[in-house]
DNA sequence: TGTACATCAGTGAACGCGCGTTCACTGATGTAC
DNA sequence: TGTACATCAGTGAACGCGCGTTCACTGATGTAC
C-alpha cells in the first residue's frame, strides 16, 4: 500500500502554525499573536490599560517570552504603532489616487480617509499619537510616520504647483497645516466624546461620519472644486 | 502701655497659612497645595506620571491625607481639570469680548486664544482632554467644560445670526465644528511634536505661535473680515 | 470666661496588587560535515 | 543518511518596585452652654 509512512506509536505531528500554547513548546506564530493580542487589549482597555503580561497571557505564553521578539513593552507598542502608520499611509494613498489629477478632489478624499481611519480604528489611532508610549529611536517607526504625513504634503504640492523637493510657499505651509489640523482635531474630538459633551451629536460613529463630516468639509475651502 | 496682650511663655502663634509641613499638625492650606503640586507633576512628568503619593509628598503630608479633600486620585485630577476649563473659558471669553461686535474678529480672537492656551499650559490642556482620567459623574466639571465649549458656540451664533437658544442651522454646525476641529487639531499636533517630526517647524513654542499660527489662520476663512 | 465634647484634618503602618524584567534553565530546530 | 552541536524560542520562579487605599489612631480646632 502506498501510504505515507508514520512511525507507529508516534503522536500526530502538530500543525506548524495555529493553536498557540496547546502543549507545543515552540509557539510558531508568537510574534504575530502578540501584535494581535496587543491590538485587542488596546481596543478593550485603551492605551493605558495595556500590559505586557496581559499580551503574553492572551498569546498563551509566559511573561518572559515576548522579550525574544520585542525588546520590551515599549518595543511591542512601537511595532503596533508602526503597523498602524503603514496602514494609515496606504489608506491616504488610496484616497489620493482616487482623486485623479484634481487637487481639490485629492484633498477632500484624503480628509475623509483620515477621519474615517481614526473613527474605524480608534485604538490604533490613539496609540499612533501617544508619543510617550513609543520608542523614538526606532527609525522604521519614524519613517512610517513621516511617510504617512508626506502623502498629505504631496497633495498640497500639487494644489500649490510646488515641484517635489521644492520648498513649499508660506501659502502652501498654511494650507498643509490648516488641512492637517482640521482633520486631526475632528478625529480627536469625535473619539474623545467631546462632541457628545458639547451636545453636537447624539449618535455613534456612523452618525458622525454621515451627518457631521459633510458639514465640516463645507467649511474647509480647499476641499471644494476649483481650488 | 497699650500693647497687645500675649500670654507669657506661650510660643509665637504660627501663621495661619504657609510653610506647609513644618511641624504643624494641621496643614492649613493642604487643598490648595495639592492642586499646585499636581500641576507641577503634570508639567514635569505628564498625565501618566502623576501619582497621588507624589502629590502628597510634595505637599509635605502622608499618603492618606489627600483623601480628606479629594475622594481619591481621580477626584484630585478631575478638580485640576475643572480649574483648567474655568481658566480656559475665561481666556476665550476675554478674546471674544475684545472682538467687539465683529463676528470674524471674535472668531479669530478665540481661535488664537485657544491655541495659545494649549501651548502655554500644555500639562493642563492635556489633562483637560484625557477623559479616562476624569470622574465623569462630577457635575461641576462637566458644566465647566460645557461652558467653555459654549463660548465658541456663542460666537458662531453671532456669525450666523442665530438667536440664543435657537437651533443652529446645518451651516452653523459645520462652521462650529470646522473651527473647533482646526484649533483643537493644531494644538494637539503642536504639543505632540508631530509638526517637528513632519519637518514643518524647527523652533519651539514661540516659533509656532509667531510663524505657523498666522499661516494657518489665513486658511480658515471664517477668521477673515467680512465673514 | 471656662469647660466639655464633637468634629475635622492629620499620622504612619500595613495590605494586597500587578507590573516589567531578570535569570538559569531546557526543549526544539537548523545546519555542517 | 546520521550525528554533533550551535542557536533559537520557550519556561517558570523570583525580585524589587511603587502604587492606591484602608485602618485605627490622635492632635487641633470650633462650638454649645
Amino acid at each position: 500500500m502506498n501510504t505515507v509512512k508514520i512511525k507507529p506509536g508516534r503522536p500526530a505531528r502538530p500543525a506548524r502554525l495555529g493553536r498557540p500554547g496547546r502543549g507545543r513548546y515552540h509557539h510558531g506564530d508568537l510574534r504575530q499573536q502578540l501584535l494581535r493580542a496587543t491590538e485587542e487589549i488596546l481596543l478593550e482597555r485603551g492605551v493605558d490599560g495595556f500590559t505586557l503580561r496581559e499580551a503574553a497571557r492572551r498569546a498563551g505564553v509566559s511573561p518572559a517570552a515576548p522579550a525574544h521578539h520585542f525588546r520590551d513593552a515599549r518595543g511591542l507598542l512601537t511595532e503596533v504603532a508602526l503597523l498602524g502608520f503603514v496602514e494609515f499611509g496606504r489608506a491616504l494613498e488610496a484616497a489620493d489616487r482616487a482623486g485623479g489629477d484634481d487637487p481639490a478632489k485629492r484633498l477632500r478624499g484624503q480628509a475623509l480617509a483620515y477621519m474615517r481611519f481614526a473613527l474605524e480604528h480608534p485604538a490604533r489611532f490613539h496609540l499612533m499619537f501617544r508619543h510617550d508610549k513609543h520608542d523614538l529611536t526606532n527609525q522604521p517607526f519614524i519613517e512610517a510616520a513621516r511617510h504617512a504625513y508626506g502623502v498629505l504634503e504631496n497633495a498640497i504640492r500639487a494644489a500649490t504647483r510646488t515641484p517635489a523637493g521644492g520648498q513649499l510657499s508660506p501659502q502652501g505651509y498654511g494650507l498643509l497645516l490648516a488641512a492637517w489640523s482640521a482633520v486631526h482635531g475632528f478625529s480627536h474630538l469625535a473619539l474623545g466624546g467631546d462632541l457628545r459633551t458639547a451636545n453636537l451629536v447624539a449618535g455613534d460613529t456612523e452618525a458622525i461620519l454621515n451627518t457631521l463630516l459633510p458639514l465640516v468639509l463645507e467649511h474647509l475651502p480647499w476641499t471644494r472644486p476649483s481650488g
